[in-house]
DNA sequence: CGCTAAAAGCAAATAATTTGCGTTAATGGA
DNA sequence: TCCATTAACGCAAATTATTTGCTTTTAGCG
């Protein structure tokens, strides 16, 4: 029961949507998030609560709707010039910006949700960053692993440590990037759409 | 605010947990999860509400205790006579076990507590298992990798998939064993507490 | 411009949670 | 073994959150 594309996407709908998730981003910076209720965002939100109610069901749909809209990532992955000082640096920055608090309950929000779709939709946009830098990686001729071996390698194990306890160290997740780019077998640089030289 | 061993263990105490513990397992097999609520919960127990309430704050916290009570592994890893085998088979018993729905519902329970305690304890819990196998390897006078190794190289990969959408296939689970038995540098046998032959 | 229905508002009814206080019983020391 | 202490429980009243029936507003569309 998401507040997804699938209702009315104009006028008032849309302004009770981003005005609740206002509400919601201003609660969560300024007070703890176990304090953190249905009439209370309804009130800063200036919309009644039954209103949230319908459209969320719980808050624990609404903090995994919100938290996905703030790991979206909003830029693309810095161009370093190769492909391994590409994926060192979005590892880097990828790691920092889960592990911080923020970052951990923004996580724990989406998988907390009974719906899944969006976990799924984190999965999808940390597999676009992968491919973009993928392939920049082919158009310059570098190889680079599938992505499937990245997420395994690299993104895996630095998820799976910030859910269950431990912080990963910088020198850690550069082993992992290392590992990838050199103990898993790499995909041959290859056009993307159009053959290179067409 | 977990419902732990720093409270008084004996008689009355103890019963009522036990009692809590197993009503809400009554009511998870019985009924939609969405419909569990604290208050049935102390009814299908035996005590009252409020009882349950100061013990554990919030029904989050509840469903993760029992949670991480039935993540405990029951048994010891099974010995098929090599390291290759003992990890396989354990690992594609691990990984089935954590896709089935009750395994999801229960990691989701684990994750969506503000206490992140129980999710600590399950890392253990797997780790003590992978331990436990390592042991054995190198007991064998076999090599066997580093627990870190196996935890990035196979739990995480499986882990991750579940929480964010993906079931992964026996095949997916098959090459993670391999690889990290054979990608990784594997630890020379060496002794667990005692040499071999003292 | 008007129709239709989805979404929002409102308020009453229901259910969950918190809280104050008296009671029970686990623990530890005499 | 018995008593003192106090953690944990039970109960019930007060508070707060959630659901629901109905009305009003308004987006989407011919």
């Amino acid at each position: 029961m998401p507040a997804k594309e699938n209702l009315r996407p104009g006028g008032r709908s849309a302004r009770v949507q981003a005005s609740v998730h206002n509400a919601v981003r201003l609660l969560l910076k300024t007070m703890d998030r176990a304090d953190v209720t249905i009439p209370l965002i309804a009130a800063e939100a200036g919309v009644t609560p039954s209103t949230i109610y319908r459209r969320w069901g719980e808050l624990q749909e609404l903090l995994a709707d919100v938290a996905v809209e703030r790991l979206r990532p909003d830029m693309l992955p810095i161009d370093t010039g190769s492909a391994r000082g590409d994926l060192e640096v979005w590892t880097e920055q990828y790691c920092e910006e889960m592990s911080s608090g923020i970052g951990r309950d923004m996580m724990r929000d989406v998988l907390a949700a009974q719906d899944n779709a969006n976990a799924c939709k984190c999965d999808a946009f940390t597999r676009e960053q992968i491919a973009l830098i993928a392939e920049r990686a082919h158009a310059r001729g570098e190889a680079f692993p599938d992505i499937d071996a990245v997420m395994d390698g690299v993104v895996a194990p630095i998820i799976y440590r910030i859910l269950f306890g431990d912080q990963p160290s910088i020198e850690r997740v550069r082993d992992l990037v290392t590992n990838v780019l050199t103990a898993t077998p790499t995909r041959p640089p290859q056009p993307v759409s159009a053959p290179i030289s067409a």
